[in-house]
DNA sequence: CAGGTCAGTTCATTGACTGAACCGTAAGGA
DNA sequence: TCCTTACGGTTCAGTCAATGAACTGACCTG
């Protein structure tokens, strides 16, 4: 990761994750790649991440098997970048990290993650309080909470305002 | 975090929560801690952390309430880095990640995290199977697997050759 | 007093991130 | 046909963080 050093003295999975998911702007980008994101331009304008980087991370992310690059139409020739179960697999981490900032540094509620099949908030673990499993990634959606801004300025964040099942594809990619 | 800019358009607890421990390093001082490293020197060698930086990352965990830095020497005066509730609250995220990283990335298995009552592996989401509860960190221990190194060069590798309960101080810190 | 330990700070160098500009392909419109 | 726009990048100069080695200062031990 960062600065030629990889945390070479470490025997730790820990530290191998980090390595590769450890760099500025990484989760992010996954974490856009979970709430539906695919296309270059709306990870630029949703995350304001410089181009030269984003270049970067989605070629990294997708050398390590996290996203996929797909072409979704020929001429001109367009890729979307799509998770794979790998990178589906950090929705754990994600959620662990975004209930961590939440609980301690974020005041107002800014989303909720609810069972599509009976509507329940997500327990810690990703688990349905009501159905009692860990519901999977796709069975998720996120719904917008009271603390969003009601009218960002980037049309991604726009999408994100109503409900949304995560890895569903956003619609109108690139409005 | 690094480079001056925050992820400053983010409305997202992920990206608060990567603001302040997305840092390179600063996952694994906490990681360190919840092994029950407390001690600069200790971090240090375990690490192979340069000095500045632990010494920055130090003093932004603390700042932050993730660590406390508590007098445990009045001559010469010595302080050691003992998590907080917060910090302690890490632990799910840092579990997920050690959890992605070892099915994704580490051959071997290195270390194994049980239940200290009845010494069930824990499962993913850091529950019992056996006791069928969310088992709490200081009742977790940390055995070593057959992946990891029988002779590492630093003293503190060494102490953690040995099962070692979460968040108990280090024996012979700094031999 | 000499030597050693611990917990840092300082500093020159390296290298990653940033922001702006530029480029190539292709579609759409006049 | 020419002009413009959109998309998905690449290039580049400037900035800022990480690195590693050296240094500091307080204190203990022999």
């Amino acid at each position: 990761m960062a600065l030629g050093k990889d945390y070479a003295t470490q025997q730790c999975s820990i530290a191998r994750a980090l390595e590769i998911v450890g760099e500025r702007w990484t989760l992010l980008v996954v974490r856009d790649a979970l709430y539906g994101v695919r296309r270059y331009n709306d990870f630029l304008v949703h995350l304001g991440i410089p181009r030269a980087v984003l270049a970067a991370r989605l070629q990294t992310l997708t050398a390590e098997g996290i996203l996929e690059k797909r072409r979704y139409q020929q001429s001109p020739p367009r890729d979307e970048y799509v998770l794979t179960d790998r990178g589906i697999a950090l929705w754990p981490t994600l959620r662990a990290l975004g209930l961590w900032g939440r609980e301690h540094y974020t005041d107002a509620r800014l989303r909720s993650f609810r069972h599509a099949d009976c509507g329940t908030e997500l327990g810690a673990y990703g688990e349905c309080p009501a159905c009692g499993g860990v519901v999977p990634v796709g069975d998720v959606v996120m719904w917008p909470g009271p603390g969003l801004d009601r009218d960002p300025a980037d049309p991604v964040s726009r999408v994100l305002l109503k409900p949304k099942r995560l890895l569903e594809p956003l619609e109108t990619e690139s409005v």
